[in-house]
DNA sequence: CAACAGGCGGGAC
DNA sequence: GTCCCGCCTGTT
């Protein structure tokens, strides 16, 4: 696992890298600080806390050597791309957040992601990520201050679809990769990469697969017959996590 | 200053 | 179903 590979994945929008090189991250109501020195990792919590909450997050019981070492010893691309990003790892994040954040993150860029989310979660929630009543209560009118561009309307109808009980948050999780994507896409402002987004990085959806601008190039440039699905069934997610970072470098 | 950024909704067909 | 266009807004 590697912090600094973590942070720059693009899948967490509030982990950041402090003055003494440790990451700090907010998440699940909490904050966290780490020290990665090599392969040894300083927690900042209780170990309760560890067990509870960041051993599920950085999604620790997956051997991902294992699943690196399944790549095909033709495919030079994606060995090369797992290489260069064995350490990174498909957190375990909050379903809400996710929802949120990659709403937010459509045809838009990642500093501009970020800010919005903080100006955000310091408006709405005192510094902690939104609850659906805390974004829903303020309206249109608050959530339009903060840079979210023509988005505010998608973030809102999702908050006040929670709130009033026509879009069940909780009940994707008794859901296969297959319904709740649909499920996801049925909710305005959520399209297909979103969807995969959510599955992959809030319900754990190892399998989804999300494409997006930089995934659609690499695969018309390196897969021109078609990216193997079938032999990474199951894992596709994490696949695609190598290849999207390896490209980030560029 | 035009173009772009981890897409999506809406209308045309 | 596929294709195409417009879209908020901060940066470069």
């Amino acid at each position: 696992m590697d912090l600094e590979q973590i942070a720059r994945s693009g899948q967490c929008f509030r982990m950041n890298k402090t003055e003494d090189g440790s990451y700090a991250i907010k998440a699940f109501g909490t904050e966290l600080r780490i020290l990665q020195d090599g392969s040894e990792f300083t927690f900042s919590c209780s170990e309760e806390e560890f067990e509870s909450i960041w051993h599920n997050y950085f999604d620790l019981s997956t051997d991902y050597n294992k699943i690196k070492q399944s790549i095909d010893a033709d495919d030079s691309y994606l060995l090369a791309a797992a290489e260069y990003g064995s350490g990174v790892r498909i957190l375990n994040q909050d379903l809400w957040e996710m929802i949120i954040t990659f709403m937010i993150s459509q045809n838009n860029n990642i500093p501009r992601i970020k800010k919005s989310i903080e100006v955000m979660c310091d408006t709405l929630a005192d510094g902690a990520f939104p609850s659906a009543e805390q974004i829903a209560s303020g309206g249109i009118e608050k959530l339009s201050e903060m840079g979210l561009g023509y988005r505010d309307k998608y973030i809102i109808k999702m908050a006040q679809n929670t709130v009033n009980g026509e879009f069940d948050v909780e009940g994707l999780r008794h859901m296969d990769y297959k319904n709740a994507h649909r499920t996801l896409m049925s909710q305005y402002g959520i399209g297909k990469k979103v969807a995969d987004c959510v599955c992959l990085f809030g319900l754990h959806h190892v399998d989804a697969f999300p494409v997006d601008v930089h995934i659609k190039k690499i695969l018309e440039e390196h897969y021109p017959q078609g990216f193997p699905y079938e032999r990474y069934k199951g894992y596709l997610g994490i696949m695609q996590q190598y290849m999207f970072y390896y490209d980030l470098k560029n």
